[in-house]
DNA sequence: CCTGAGTTTGACAATCATTCTCAATTCCGG
DNA sequence: CCGGAATTGAGAATGATTGTCAAACTCAGG
């Protein structure tokens, strides 16, 4: 019942602290084993689902449906995601507008406990160039 | 190069038009073997790409991650929806409010060519008794 | 109504992400 | 330091999706 800290947990968060922007569990496990880490495919996805399930990470999905991860930059905060289709840059983003929509549609239709995912994708000014 | 009409694309075309919400490519396949259909799972896969590709479905993601359709009501036009997480009953909706807001987050961070993902998921009025 | 070139199909193999299994190992409160 | 609960890991299993390629089909032209 209790969560126990683990020496595969430990560097699981920390790839997740020293790589920029979202990546997969595959990525983030090669890495690991790059690194001269020991550990399991699955306990990585594992570990990625317990943070994720605790706010510990920020979680989205690529186009193709794959998971994929990223430390959290305002820890629990609630904020959503602009990336540039081209180089993968991130920006993280909140929107007191897009919150205060979502429930307002929400209500509309006599839905509660609304939740959203709401994920912008541009190109970004170094991308433009080139 | 030019796109032609068989027996396949219809039946697809007609399962869609015949049942409500949302449906993976798997679901859509078994109904048409169960309608009698001779059909073969890659050909479903094939055509509903081939849909989406032409805004003739809707496509988004479950929380799997996983692809599924739904003939395009506001058939071409850019919308999102509100989906209830207990029955999966879906309403499209569409929010000039995000439209806009997004476009100008976009801007204000240089980005160009925005595109987004909205979906909201809640407790629909039926679901919430019980 | 034929025909041929180009499309599309389907059975099945192949990928690939993710989850499951379960015995062996590791934590940690007492 | 101990014991039981939590966790791990290797590999199998699952399941969605895509690739392969010969056979079947469509349709514009004759």
């Amino acid at each position: 019942m209790s969560v126990r800290m683990t020496r595969q947990r430990e560097v699981v968060a920390a790839v997740l602290e020293a790589v920029d922007g979202f990546h997969s569990a595959q990525e983030l496990y090669e890495m690991l084993l790059a690194d001269g880490e020991r550990i399991g495919l699955a306990t990585v996805y594992r570990t990625l689902q317990l943070f994720a399930e605790n706010n510990m990470v920020d979680v989205m999905r690529n186009a193709d449906g794959e998971a994929i991860y990223r430390s959290c930059i305002s820890a629990g905060e609630h904020h959503h995601h602009l990336m540039c289709r081209t180089c993968g840059k991130t920006i993280e983003i909140d929107g007191p507008t897009v919150e205060a929509w979502a429930l307002q549609v929400g209500a509309q239709h006599g839905f509660t406990e609304i939740e959203h995912t709401i994920e912008l994708y541009g190109t970004c000014t170094a991308c433009q160039r080139g």
